[in-house]
RNA sequence: GCGAAAAUAGCUCAGUUGGUAGAGCACGACCUUGCCAAGGUCGGGGUCGCGGGUUCGAGUCCCGUUUUUCGCUCCA
């Protein structure tokens, strides 16, 4: 663990030195848990979604893309469950140095007032044999109904609490049930406060009345709002899928690990509209042709797992991660979920607008079920990097850092190298170079040793490498060097464009989709 | 948010009991060489994260703060 935490600073470090993420606003110290992407962290980055977006809209002919905006109607937030469920009542033990859900807390006080009523029954079961009646039992015996009035109690008390959003109130109960941290076993504990994980700005100016809104903490509801307008725009039929590329915020009370957990980040969400009573077919259809997506990339099978998930958020009734191997262990990368028809049907009650899909075969109307796929870009970014990272022991004894980032992902694509800078090598580089440099991105680099120039495209990643020797100038060929293997091949220069375009072909990925 | 550790050149780091800041690599120019991090010459680059304090004097000691990493916690 110790050796793969030090694998993740060197990562780090490496993205730093490369270009590919920086810290936000360094000069000034940064900001917290934001990052930027330079000048190799983009291309890639734009790469991957590329790669996600094709895999969607250009595959599936029932699966289009939308770009909705970043500020919707506050009462989307509402009807999503967001206002209500991104609040969450914190509160510390000042001894144990925990923190926990002070909402959670009381809760399981109230289970403990059930299970002690479960213990009396029980108890009493046992000895009265099959003559129990369980009811009358429940509704006579003193335990029993003391701990059912506490449990009553406490439960309206909580309630009432948790509406009026009373944090005060909340600690008091904490208090006065005595509860007590299961770690240290004290009852030191701190104020309840209330952590908002959506970020919120004013829209309007205030003497005119400003109007609260959010910044989305999910792009999903971008294409809840919009079901009706590309279904009826694209004469759309269920099953079909809407695609989604964008930026979400969440004011994450830790965001760390690098780019893993951000305060801003982006999404990839695709959201299926299938007939109700079909949606967990679709969702494990989906799950498969998801993980094919990932394991296409050739970064190592081993790498995935799936994880399902047993305690189901409140729209879902299937849920499952593709976690991957990250340098701190496997990791959620994207999320699988079989969301119900919670979203439309709760937009249908919000909006007062019917929010519904007429089946011609089955010659009838209703609110389809969804399955979500939700991918984080940056997520998928820090998979790609960490799968491509290698420090390879040499024949000569001498390391190479290399990025073994899959070809059609890569920021360079081309690097043309002359062997030396003179004798007409160069401009015989810069001749090839401006015929694939409107395909390709290519870097030309003419400085320093030829070894030197390799294990610099190495460090980025870059998948080949053309090198213009004295030979060239006459007979017309070059040599591919590979970053992998670090094997050469010798080429005609008119058959280059053509070989490049085969290797670098996005088609053999997604054939394996 | 709590606790621990860290912050010195683009990167990796050294800097003694407190005495005006160093190395390697990288970067730029030129010379030599030419297929896997080559050699030489010259050069640019740091108010030591930031703000206070102690001191004749602070990279070094003290306090605060910011950022990062780890643990706890949270995670649609």
């Amino acid at each position: 663990m110790a050796q793969q935490e030090e694998v993740f600073k060197k990562l780090i470090s490496h993205c730093k030195e490369y270009g590919f993420v920086f810290p936000s606003s360094e000069i000034y110290d940064g900001l917290g848990a934001v990052y930027d992407y330079g000048q190799n962290g983009v291309e890639l980055k734009n790469n991957i979604k590329k790669y996600w977006w094709d895999s969607m809209t250009l595959l599936n002919e029932n699966v289009v893309g939308i770009d909705s905006a970043i500020f919707m109607h506050p009462t989307i937030w509402k009807a999503s469950g967001h206002v209500d469920a991104f609040n969450d009542p914190l509160i510390d033990n000042k001894d144990s140095k925990k923190r926990y859900r002070a909402d959670v807390l009381i809760e399981e006080q109230i289970a403990k007032y059930e299970d002690k009523i479960n213990k009396e029954v029980e108890k009493a079961a046992k000895r009265f044999g099959e003559t129990f009646d369980e009811q009358k039992f429940r509704e006579t015996n003193p335990r029993v109904l003391e701990n059912e009035a506490k449990k009553e109690a406490l439960h309206t008390r909580f309630a009432k609490a948790l509406n009026d959003s009373n944090l005060e109130e909340l600690r008091q109960i904490i208090i006065d049930e005595e509860i007590v941290d299961p770690v240290s076993g004290t009852k030191n504990w701190t104020e309840v406060r209330q952590f908002n994980l959506m970020f919120s700005t004013e829209m309007g100016s205030t003497a005119d009345g400003a109007t609260k809104i959010y910044l989305r903490p999910e792009t999903a509801q971008g294409i809840f709002v919009n079901f009706l307008n590309v279904q009826k725009s694209g004469r759309m039929k269920i099953p079909f899928g809407i695609a989604q590329i964008g930026k979400a915020f969440r004011n994450e009370i830790v965001a760390r690990q690098f780019i893993f957990r951000m305060r801003e980040f982006e999404q990839m969400e695709m959201q299926f509209f299938v007939r109700p009573g079909e949606e967990l077919a679709w969702f494990d259809r989906w799950k498969q042709t998801r993980m094919r997506w990932h394991k296409a990339l050739g970064l190592g099978d081993k790498k995935y797992r799936f994880h399902d998930h047993d305690k189901l958020a409140h729209y879902a009734n299937a849920a499952t991660d593709i976690e991957f191997e990250m340098p701190f262990g496997f990791k959620e990368v994207e999320g699988i979920h079989s969301r119900t028809d919670f979203d439309l049907s709760s937009h249908e009650k919000f909006s007062g607008k019917r929010i519904q899909f007429f089946d011609p075969e089955l010659n009838q109307s209703y609110v389809p079920y969804v399955i979500e796929t939700s991918i984080g870009v940056d997520r998928m970014f820090l998979s790609v990097l960490a799968g491509s990272y290698f420090e390879e022991k040499l024949e000569n004894g001498e390391t190479r850092v290399v990025l073994r980032i899959p070809a059609v992902l890569a920021p360079v694509k081309l690097a043309v190298l002359p062997l030396i800078k003179k004798d007409g090598l160069p401009e015989k580089a810069r001749e090839i170079m401006d015929n694939l440099k409107f395909d390709y991105h290519c870097q030309y680099d003419e400085k320093d040793s030829i070894g030197k120039r390799y294990r610099r495209q190495d460090a980025i990643g870059t998948p080949y490498c053309i090198t213009v020797d004295h030979d060239s100038l006459t007979d017309n060929q070059v040599t591919i060097r590979y970053r992998d293997t670090m094997e050469q091949e010798r080429v005609p220069v008119d058959q280059l464009k053509q070989i490049i375009a085969e290797k670098l072909s996005m088609k053999h990925l997604l054939k394996k989709i």
